[in-house]
DNA sequence: TGAATACTTGAGCAACTATTCATATATTTC
DNA sequence: GAAATATATGAATAGTTGCTCAAGTATTCA
């Protein structure tokens, strides 16, 4: 059935959270468990600004949750969903 | 483990794919069965020329798959992943 | 308190995207 | 062959996005 302009459009908002190479980079070193900025942006060899960016989307998007400890800021994923996507989408890029 | 920046690209491509409301409201409609270009344009109220600038990229990402009759071009959805990934968005959306 | 550390933020810019508009191609009908 | 129909395409344009760079806010430590 004809997708609405409203439901098109928030969908579109999903799917555009996972259509970044950064950003997907980000959550797949979320998945094996919270980090904090810092070591992202080592593990990904960008700025911290860089990363802090994507992950205010992310946030903004409540694709991943942000735990401050003194001061670092530890974020993990707040979203199976977005999992089981990610995961779907690489089955599919992997052995497509 | 950290995604590969080819990997990550092709994934992001994926989803980009994915990522506007008119590709998804196409999506939508294709999920119902074949449909030529001028009635998708119709369902979607939007011109000829927007739905097949569209329907090129899809085209160009393997996610549809054309077939033409006369002077008129019928599409179909070309990839059960891409449904897949589609319905489990929406569900994310609808009742996340 | 002052310096260092960890992160965030805003501005600016280059690259990309989605649409419109005009035009082109292919097919059918007269 | 000419006109009409169905779709595709290229250029132009407005809007969006992702990064860099510089500056800002917290927090810790000496």
């Amino acid at each position: 059935m004809l997708l609405q302009e409203t439901t098109s459009s928030h969908l579109a908002d999903l799917f555009s959270a996972l259509s970044d190479p950064t950003r997907l980079r980000i959550i797949s070193v979320l998945l094996e468990g919270e980090m904090n900025v810092g070591d992202i942006a080592a593990q990904l060899e960008m700025t911290e600004s860089a990363v802090s960016h994507q992950l205010r989307g992310l946030r903004y998007m409540r694709l991943v949750r942000s735990r401050k400890n003194g001061r670092q800021v530890f974020y993990s994923l707040d979203d199976d969903h977005v999992a089981r996507l990610y995961r779907m989408g690489l089955d599919h890029v992997e052995h497509g």
